[in-house]
Parts: C-alpha cells; sequence; structure tokens
DNA sequence: GTCTATAAGAAGATAGAC
DNA sequence: GTCTATCTTCTTATAGAC
C-alpha cells in the first residue's frame, strides 16, 4: 500500500473517530508512521485529505449498491432465495446483515464520519440518509414485494413493512455503533424482532 | 434573563451545530453580545460552559421523564386514555409525539448535541441511549402491555411491538435532523407506519 | 519522500483599566 | 461586568537540507 493509501486509511480511522476538526494533521502522520511535513508531500492540505475520504465513500458505495442491484434488477432472483427460507435462515440472514453493517471496517468507518459531519455538510447529509434510509429501505420493500406477490405473507404495503423489518435493525446498530458492548442485547433483539415480523405479518391462521 | 443564563442557551444552539471543538468562545460571546474575556467572568473555561448545558440536559431529562411517567407508575392510567382511543386519534398522536420531539427547541438542541458527542464521551453516549432507544421503549412496551390485556391487540411481545411502533418515529426523526425538508415526508409515513402497525397487530378477524 | 526548523495565524485564557 | 491589549499554546503549512 501506498503512504497516499496509508494516509487515507488512518485519516479515516481518525476522523471517525473524533470529527474532522479535532483530528490533527500530526496525528494523522503519526498514525502513519511519518512526521507531519511529509504529509504535504502527499496532499496540498488537510481538506484534500478528507476530500479523497469523501470520493473513496461515494465510489464505493456507488459500486456496493451496484453489485447488490439496488436499482431492482436482482430483486426477483433474490425473492427467489428468500421464498425458500425457514424461519431459522431468516433470523440468521437477519444477524449476518447486521454485524456485516456493524462490523465492516469501511461501513463502520464511514458511517460514523457520516453521523459526525452530517449537520455541517448538505452533501455528507444527504449520502447518510441514501445509505440508512432510503436505500435499505427501497431494496427491503422490493424484495418484500415478491414476497407479497408469492402469498408468503399478509397483504400490507411493502414499504411499510420494510420500514417495520428494517428500522429495529438500523436503532440497533447505531446503539451498537455508541456502545459497542450492547452487541450480544442488540443481536438477541433482531432474533426476537423477526420472529415477531413473521408472526404478525404471517397470514391469518398460519 | 441572567447573562450566565444566556451564554449557557448561545453555546447550546452552537454546540449543536457544529460539535464543541468547532465554536469558539468567541463564538459564544458574539451571540450573547459581549466580547470573549467578559465570559470569563461567568465561566472558568470552555469546559465548564460545556458542563453546564450537561448539567441542564441532565436534570431535565429526569424532570422530564418524572413527569412521564417512565418508572410506570402512569402507565395503567395512560392506558385507560389509549383504549378508548379511535385510529384517527391514535394516528394524531403519534404525530405530535414525533413533532413535539422534533421541534421542541430543547429537545431538538440536545439531541443533536449528542449526536456530535457521543463517540467521544461514554456518558453521553449513555444518556443518548437511554434517552432515544431504552427510556422510549420501556414506556411503550409498558402502555402496549396494558393495550394487550386489554385485549385490543394479537397477543405479542409487549417489548418488540414497542421496538416495532418506536423505531420507525426515530429513523424518521434522525433523519429530519439531518433534512429538515422532509419533514412532510416524515409525517405521511408515520401515518402509514401506525395504520399498518394497528392492522397487522389487530386481533386475527378484526 | 522524509526530515528539522520555523513561519503564520488561530483560539483559549489572563491582566488590568473603566 | 465589560472592555482592550496581550500572552501562550496549539495547529496548519512552508522552507530547505538530506
Amino acid at each position: 500500500m501506498t503512504t497516499k493509501q496509508k494516509i487515507v486509511e488512518e485519516a479515516l480511522v481518525l476522523f471517525s473517530e473524533k470529527g474532522y476538526s479535532d483530528v490533527y494533521v500530526s496525528d494523522i502522520a503519526s498514525a502513519v508512521g511519518i512526521k507531519a511535513p511529509s504529509l504535504y508531500k502527499h496532499f496540498k492540505n488537510k481538506q484534500e485529505i478528507f476530500d479523497a475520504i469523501l470520493e473513496e465513500l461515494k465510489t464505493g458505495y456507488t459500486e456496493h449498491t451496484a453489485s447488490l442491484g439496488i436499482d431492482g434488477n436482482n430483486s426477483a432472483t433474490d425473492a427467489g432465495i428468500y421464498t425458500g427460507l425457514t424461519e431459522e435462515a431468516f433470523i440468521e440472514m437477519g444477524k449476518n446483515l447486521f454485524l456485516y453493517f456493524l462490523h465492516d471496517k469501511h461501513m463502520k468507518l464511514f458511517r460514523k464520519l457520516l453521523t459526525l459531519e452530517q449537520f455541517r455538510n448538505s452533501e455528507l447529509a444527504d449520502l447518510y440518509s441514501r445509505q440508512y434510509f432510503y436505500d435499505p429501505l427501497d431494496y427491503q420493500s422490493k424484495l418484500l414485494g415478491f414476497l407479497l406477490a408469492g402469498g408468503k405473507f399478509k397483504k400490507a404495503d411493502p414499504e411499510i413493512m420494510a420500514l417495520h423489518f428494517y428500522t429495529p435493525i438500523y436503532a440497533l446498530l447505531t446503539l451498537c455503533d455508541r456502545q459497542p458492548e450492547r452487541e450480544q442485547e442488540a443481536l438477541e433483539m433482531i432474533e426476537a424482532h423477526i420472529r415477531q415480523f413473521n408472526r404478525i405479518y404471517a397470514e391469518d391462521g398460519k
């Protein structure tokens, strides 16, 4: 890995914990293992390091969503997978999704960065909303729309159903970002949540 | 209002937008209408201003929760109110709760402050979790427990039911903190959410 | 590309007049 | 209690040697 890449990487770690202003150029340099002035051979100034992080965040997210087929192209095949799932497998899938969001290094760092900078940067506010509200809801609602069409659930608005499925996971995610020691408790709530979600949305009499 | 109170008030406004480090003592002084050195006649240093805000947050929240009866004493009477509600009134109540959280000046400022400082101060992390996760869920689950006992809903775990009721509202609240222009859209989602919540938790055949 | 030395300026805090 | 002037420290950034 080049020094330039290391700088971006270490800066992201620091910014995600303390926010832009409380991270000093010398902190980043230290983390990389060089002195602050050397850093200016790679970036014009501190802001340019932050911008490089943003670029990575944006391109990375675009690639990620494209691969997930959030544009809707893959939902049909995804639904094919889900319709055959048992409740236990469904729960395992929910937990795994939560754990991926929670522990994937770049996901976590970017999410915390967005949390800290959302009120001062409207571009980041928009990115946060898309990444942790609209896109997951879109994806889930398309998926649930297919399951609904397949008769797996009682008739309901798939968008609200997605809200009911996703927002508990979202709330627990932000809880664990803040207090990682609550992860076990969060996982137990997710399991109970999905079990009850399945039950209340199950067709009458099931 | 004393100058000291004005300082705390204006500092809160500024901290909630930009976070502790990006607000300068001179900014606070300006907002109050004095010069920075004058401010040191009222507070020993910048941190002491922040601490005064925290004190206000903590005492204010204690009083607020006590008045709401989050300790459980009032849930019975509250349930008495809710059992007689029509769906429309239930929706109106949900919207009003959301709007109160969203627009009440101190609620909003403190919430944004907690959001910005949660990763650097474990006391604030804990306060955030209590204030926007555990306490609302406790309150709602007690309330829903009474409604469940009254036969208004199908049998379910009231804690998870509270999760299903509250977390969509929480997610929309944080969305609107970030992007206030989405308030109308959020209100519409809350209405649709509560309608569907009532329907899926309704006893079979209702 | 990395270093030491240092400039330039910002921000917190104090001294002392009024 | 508020002000102007000032001190101190911290932080970004540059200069120039290696």
